[in-house]
DNA sequence: GAGGTCACG
DNA sequence: GACGTACGTGACCTCT
């Protein structure tokens, strides 16, 4: 008949304990602390998964501590009375372990005045007397004495600590405590407890314990041979403290005959059903495992943090232009730069390692000899546990003047071996401010630091648009000044500005405390109040969906970097140099007199007042304007030098923006260009790359495409370039929902030609044209005179094609009004992603303003979009690749719809389909488009060929 | 530091 | 009646 039956009893509460502990402290989407409840969750999930295997469990269930006193504390009032009460974080978490529970639709077993314990011995004693095999879920120590007891009907105890994997028999429980299980509650009872405050024998621990009861075979034989024992502490302790001993026996003895509140056969375990699984994994974000229930594969998948899946319904919150303070701020106390530590010795460095560990959330910033994360030197790091609660450890200060003394610090190699624990603790979540930057730094010591979060981001995610025109808005100085009322002590002040500009190695360890330990004060208290924010605001799900995972991977492709051929730059600056010289000469001939080409001021005076040609001046600086339409309006009235000077300007910037300066950015150490990319440049929500910049490295023109061809891969491997191809305009069409452009993308139609048919009636290379500038005019912001200007028609007939777009594609038009009416009611306009961007002068009375504004609005969703979806793609894209056996793949560059890879040649035909199904379907689940993404693949031996 | 120009998506 | 006319960036140059 019957298999053997398998009981599991899951001790719950222990194990919550021991997960808050090693989990980083995740909130769900509500904001309520959930580390635990996830940790919790796996476990099952993973117990659930064993349920078909061999030794896997028939039936399960879960017994948790109630809150209360139980028998023990009438037998010793002071039964674990020392216990602390727990974080206050844990607290919520509590009633959540039983939602999880019952959401895995598991049987959840508590009584009043019985301990888990009890209750487990209780059960698998029933058990086991059935004939039934008992697992037990925990690894307390208690519970070790019912390892190997064997009912008459033929069943057994073991144990499963599932965080090491683990299973304990009677050898694992021997190795332990040195006796076999039945004697375990001998050892316990000498040894004491402190969590529990059984009180045992005062000086006897786990090693004199274990040993008397192998001496002698039992408490009551050790104490009764106690007077017989050689004269000592030991002796002693047992002759005075024998009542205590005895009353430990029964304090650790487990109860085995308590009533069972539900028989052990409705612990029969069947397939888990999806609901209320999914619902229960959806509330709290745990999203890998909900992705894992839908795609009904078991295997475990990565960890990932906590995403919301809830879209964001609620009522705006009144736009106000600064953002922030609408809170009041936390009674802290204001920084005081001298509460600062200077850590100088190891011993205080293992201090605050030891307290960063317990508070589980720690500040860090780096200080570095200069401001290229791929270049600079570690100077110092500093941790901030709490308001004014901040240290610096110099690690690299003096040095530079061989007769100054070097400041007392730690041995930099030891001080980073010790704090890397720290730094790559799961169970501790490292705060910074542009962290990026740090994990750049750090990353080349070895250190890989994670979990992060990273208040420059998160302030990007609040208050995008919201700062003072042009101005990022999200740097330390600001965030402080806004949202903590306090100014920052400035590098300036510190280092000084220009030639006379000192190394941050160079400040002397006062200063440099002061200044180094302030920047992770203000960023422990940006974080504790941009937290909160973030999920009252709605901020949390593009934060913790898109932005915070992106953070590690682009430090990633910033330390990849990419490898330039030095030769054919140099090649072709010189070529340019030479060609700009013979222009100059012509220029000047033509002009009749010698001036600075570059000076659109000397050349707007030579053209226009010299040479008499025709053009008008421009606005407040009352210049010429000389830029390229001008010049090449002068060029079609036959202006020779307005030709030549277009020639000119174009071979200066490629060579002074593209030949020599790509030139002089190869890093030494590498031999690769390492750019750096902000996550909080672009309003949209796109990234931008600086210094140098590498997504405007030249394509359009033939001439500039040859600096595309001077980005090549290593030998052996090849560059492979995948692009999405149109996907504005495929999010316009979703988002506007305009069936004509869906159809024709759903049908892989080329959509300029498409449009140009709809609009004119026919296709040609000079319809599809005019289509295609006023597809870009709609992503854009249509104004008829824009329009006009662009296609040289009036402003009527600007606006004839307008209407007519609008006509032959229903949507356009709703969604430009909805979007504006959103933005006027909310302050701010939203991707699919929940991307929130501000538009505080949407209301402007300035009208030059206020359209700006509204274009911008009508833009940023689309663009916004666009930008989160290959966020996403890259997010997922190392872990995609790794599973395909493509760890290898190098991802170096994103150029907004496009991403670069680089791969050993043999490897294409792996990584094509991979790279492109990542991005194809980065928008899913969050977002089911009703358009495809389309992907083109391309590859070479350099960028340029591999488009 | 501002303004003009131009490279990219 | 004038405004100034496409969205988003960053780098380089000149001139103050």
């Amino acid at each position: 008949m019957d298999e053997k039956q398998h009981l599991y009893l899951v001790d719950g509460s222990a194990y919550i304990f021991r997960a808050y502990h090693r989990l980083p402290p995740l909130t769900n989407p509500a904001g309520t602390p959930v580390g635990a409840v996830y940790g919790y969750t796996t476990m099952l999930w993973k117990l659930a998964e064993d349920l078909h295997k061999a030794d896997g469990p028939t039936h399960l269930a879960v017994i948790l501590d109630k809150a209360g006193t139980s028998f023990r504390n009438d037998l010793y009032d002071q039964y674990k009375a020392n216990r602390p009460p727990p974080p206050e974080d844990l607290v919520p978490q509590f009633p959540l372990i039983r939602d999880a529970t019952r959401a895995f639709s598991l049987a959840c077993i508590e009584e009043d005045a019985l301990e888990a314990d009890d209750l487990i011995a209780s059960y698998a004693r029933a058990a086991t007397l059935r004939g039934w095999d008992v697992t037990i879920v925990s690894s307390d120590k208690d519970l070790m004495q019912l390892v190997g007891k064997c009912g008459t009907g033929g069943g057994c105890v073991d144990m499963l600590d599932t965080m090491k994997n683990l299973r304990i028999d009677v050898p694992e429980v021997v190795e332990k405590f040195g006796v076999p299980p039945e004697k375990v509650g001998d050892v316990l009872a000498l040894m004491g407890d402190s969590v529990d405050n059984v009180p045992g024998i005062r000086g006897i621990g786990p090693k004199t314990a274990t040993k008397l009861i192998q001496e002698h075979g039992d408490l009551e034989s050790a104490l009764a041979a106690a007077p017989s024992m050689k004269p000592g502490k030991l002796r002693e302790s047992l002759i005075e403290q024998a009542d205590m001993a005895r009353l430990s026996r029964v304090l650790v003895q487990l109860k085995e005959d308590c009533a069972l509140p539900i028989p052990i056969e409705d612990f029969a375990l069947g397939q888990i059903p999806r609901e209320p699984l999914a619902a229960f994994l959806e509330e709290h974000g745990f999203t890998s495992l909900l992705r894992r229930l839908d795609d009904g594969k078991g295997s475990p998948g990565p960890k990932t943090q906590l995403n919301p899946a809830k879209p964001e319904n609620q009522a705006a919150a009144p736009a106000s232009p600064q953002g922030g303070n609408r809170q009041p701020l936390p009674s802290w106390p204001a920084p005081d730069l001298s509460a600062y530590a200077c850590v100088q010795s190891m011993s205080e460095l293992q201090q605050w390692i030891a307290r960063a560990f317990a508070a589980r959330v720690v500040a860090v910033d780096t200080e570095t000899s200069a401001l290229d994360a791929m270049r600079a030197d570690l100077v110092g790091v500093s941790l901030a546990l709490g308001p004014n609660d901040a240290c610096y450890i110099p690690l690299g200060h003096g040095g530079s003047d061989m007769f100054a003394e070097k400041p007392v610090q730690v041995d930099r190699a030891e001080a980073l071996a010790a704090l890397k624990p720290l730094l790559e603790s799961d169970a501790v979540l490292k705060v910074g401010q542009n962290i990026k930057y740090d994990l750049n730094i750090l990353a080349r010591h070895g250190i890989m630091v994670a979990p992060i979060d990273d208040t420059m981001v998160m302030s990007f995610c609040l208050d995008a648009g919201r700062g003072e025109v042009g101005v990022a808005g999200h740097g330390m100085d600001e965030l402080s000044e806004r949202h903590l009322l306090h100014a920052t002590m400035k590098f300036k002040d510190l280092c000084g500005t220009g030639k006379k500009a000192i190394s941050f190695a160079e400040v002397p360890l006062a200063d440099a405390t002061r200044y180094a330990a302030e920047d992770a004060d203000v960023t422990w208290r940006l974080h504790r109040l941009f937290q909160p924010r973030l999920v009252e605001e709605g901020g949390m799900r593009v934060y913790q969906k898109v932005d915070r995972p992106l953070v590690p991977v682009v430090a990633m492709m910033e330390r990849n970097g990419i490898k330039v051929d030095r030769e054919r730059l140099a090649g072709l600056s010189s070529e340019f140099a030479t060609q700009i010289a013979r222009l100059e000469g012509v220029i000047h001939e033509a002009a009749g007199m010698a001036f600075t080409i570059g000076s659109p001021k000397q050349l707007g005076e030579v053209l226009f007042d010299k040479l008499g040609y025709k053009g008008g001046k421009k606005g407040k600086t009352g210049q010429y304007s000389t830029d390229q339409s001008v010049l090449e309006g002068l060029a079609a009235q036959g202006a020779e030098v307005a030709t030549l000077v277009l020639e000119w300007r174009q071979l200066s910037k490629l060579k002074s923006t593209y030949t020599d300066a790509l030139q002089a950015a190869i890093n030494p150490d590498t031999g690769r260009v390492h750019t750096s990319y902000s996550l909080v440049g672009a309003q949209t929500g796109r990234l931008s790359s600086n210094e140098p910049n590498l997504q405007n490295i030249p394509i359009r023109t033939e001439i500039g495409r040859q600096i595309r061809d001077a980005f090549v891969a290593e030998p052996g491997n090849v560059l492979l370039a995948a692009d999405y191809s149109q996907i504005e305009l495929r999010l316009a069409a979703h988002m506007a929902d305009v069936p004509a452009l869906k159809e024709a993308f759903a049908a892989g139609e080329d959509i300029h030609a498409r449009t140009a048919m709809e609009m004119f009636g026919t296709v040609d290379r000079d319809t599809r044209g005019r289509a295609k500038t006023i597809n870009f005019a709609i992503l854009y912001g249509i104004s008829r005179w824009g329009l006009g200007g662009r296609l040289g028609v009036s402003a009527d007939e600007a606006q004839a094609m307008i209407d007519r777009y609008f006509e032959r594609f229903p949507g356009i038009q709703r969604y430009i009004h909805e979007t504006l009416e959103s933005v006027r009611e909310c302050g701010y306009s939203e991707t699919l992603f929940g991307r929130k961007t501000w538009f505080p002068r949407i209301g402007s009375k300035n009208q030059a303003e206020r359209q700006g504004s509204e274009r911008a609005a009508i833009n940023a969703p689309i663009q916004g979009t666009s930008a989160d979806i290959i966020k996403r793609a890259m997010a997922r894209m190392m872990p995609a690749l790794a599973e395909a056996g493509l760890g290898h793949v190098k991802m170096l560059l994103q150029v907004h719809d496009e991403l670069v890879f680089e791969l050993p040649e043999g490897d294409v035909a792996a990584a094509r389909p991979v790279i492109e199904r990542v991005m194809a379907t980065a928008a899913e689940p969050a977002v089911k488009l009703t358009v495809p993404l389309g992907v083109e693949i391309g590859t070479g031996l350099s960028w340029g060929a591999a488009h």
